[in-house]
DNA sequence: CAGTGGTCTAGACCACTTT
DNA sequence: AAGTGGTCTAGACCACTGC
């Protein structure tokens, strides 16, 4: 019985190494900076390099740094707050809203969509494609989907598709009267289609939020909007400003 | 150029493993069946098991597995919807709610929630400690943070600490008017203490969510909440139940 | 072209749960 | 004790960005 047990449950090297690399970053980086490549900051901590890319991984995940291949590793500015919840009870496209459409297709749905929709299975639907852009950023793109019979009204003159039929949907969304609203968040990751957009590779991870929109007792439109879950904090009902790191507090 | 360009961009080996397996849940596994362990599956696919890994990440990232050490690699359920933003607007440790208070203490709160409650900076503050339990799981872990001044009542007699002494903060709290909510949701990992709450490993995905309370002009109390990222869907005014996986629709 | 981060390998050992 | 997932290593090559 005579050893003394220091460390009864040792903590993994790649977590002790975040920790330390946060507190280097709060004292003694800015945003923007670039950090040491990471063959050099493994050798310098005495470990492989896999294990220093585990806590790398996790400070982009907490969204303390971002990496670009072929660029390098970069301290990232504070996440930007983004509304979600707090447009008030307006459809999608209403004047204002700071979403761009790009396209619009039809489509049978995916079967969790069409549920909510409650179409028939293998009815096609509208599919409008927007981005959205915060402060010069890319932070979401989404998937709208319209049963025909929300705009039965769409006149045939109008595009077949792309951007300018996708206007002419969502402006005949207008027309109905919004009910209500659900939402809901969860943890994803990125699809290849939208890690161009996005500017992320794919796999990485995104909060996806998921809306269904309520008129005349049924779900009448249903977008999923998929946002960088490293860039982003998604607001509901205000705008709250959350900073982390103890040199941002004003003295 | 007789040369045939049939992959310009080849996707990884653990994309393409990623969507063999998503299929493979799809088809062939039901809840909470067991997968082959990592070693055999590595090898029957043909890779390292490194690379299987990354591939068994992503799915556990997007809640389609569990993996537990010393046990096994299982088929996720689907998420469990948890209202976040419908429970009306009342304070924290209103009748009715399913968070349990655990603990109370006294400390100087973090830079980023002094920010917040707009408290002196080493102004020492209430916090109780909190968690949430929903179907029998461990869902959420909370800390509050409550300025002496939002419970300038609080008796003396009352206990010094403990679930006591969280029950009589909060009751405290429901004396004052409830004004407004505002609320932020982002990704992180999860703390060593937290970690044990929630039955995770440290550093493990979880939703932060962040709540600011306010009444008489000013925020008299904070939240921050950390859901699992893995099994949890937040919902927000409403119950979205949304299902992956082409097998569970119904006919 | 050099330098960066991203992918992949084939091993080893550790922490944990179950038998 | 056996079997699982978690951590770690030392190396290799690839894809991308800039000069």
């Amino acid at each position: 019985m005579g050893t003394t047990q220091l460390e009864s449950v040792p903590e993994p090297k790649y977590w002790h190494l975040k920790t330390v690399l946060t507190e280097a970053l709060d004292s003694e980086f800015s945003v923007g900076e670039i950090l040491p490549n990471e063959r050099d900051l493994a050798a310098r901590f005495g470990v492989a390099r896999a294990t220093l890319r585990q806590a790398l991984e996790q400070l982009e995940l907490e969204g303390r740094l971002q990496r670009r291949r072929g660029v390098g590793t970069t301290v990232a500015p504070p996440r930007v707050g983004v509304a979600v919840g707090a447009e008030g009870h307006t459809w999608p496209g209403a004047t204002g809203d700071d979403w761009q459409p790009t396209d619009c297709t039809d489509v049978v749905p995916p079967a969790a969509v069409a549920d909510l929709l409650e179409t028939e299975q293998g009815e096609q639907v509208h599919t409008v494609r927007r981005s959205r852009v915060s402060q010069g950023r890319p932070v979401a793109a989404e998937l709208l989907y319209i049963p025909h019979s929300s705009v039965p009204d769409l006149s045939a003159i109008d595009a077949p598709s792309g951007a300018a039929r996708a206007r002419a949907v969502l402006r005949e969304l207008q027309h109905l009267e919004l009910e209500g609203r659900d939402q809901a968040v969860e943890l994803g990751s990125v699809s290849a289609e939208d890690a161009k957009e996005l500017d992320r590779l794919p796999g990485a991870p995104v909060l996806v939020v998921t809306t269904r929109f309520h008129s005349g007792g049924r779900t009448a439109a249903v977008s999923v909007a998929t946002y960088r879950a490293d860039t982003c904090r998604l607001t509901f009902g205000g705008d709250i400003e959350i900073h982390h790191g103890p040199e941002r507090r004003a003295s």
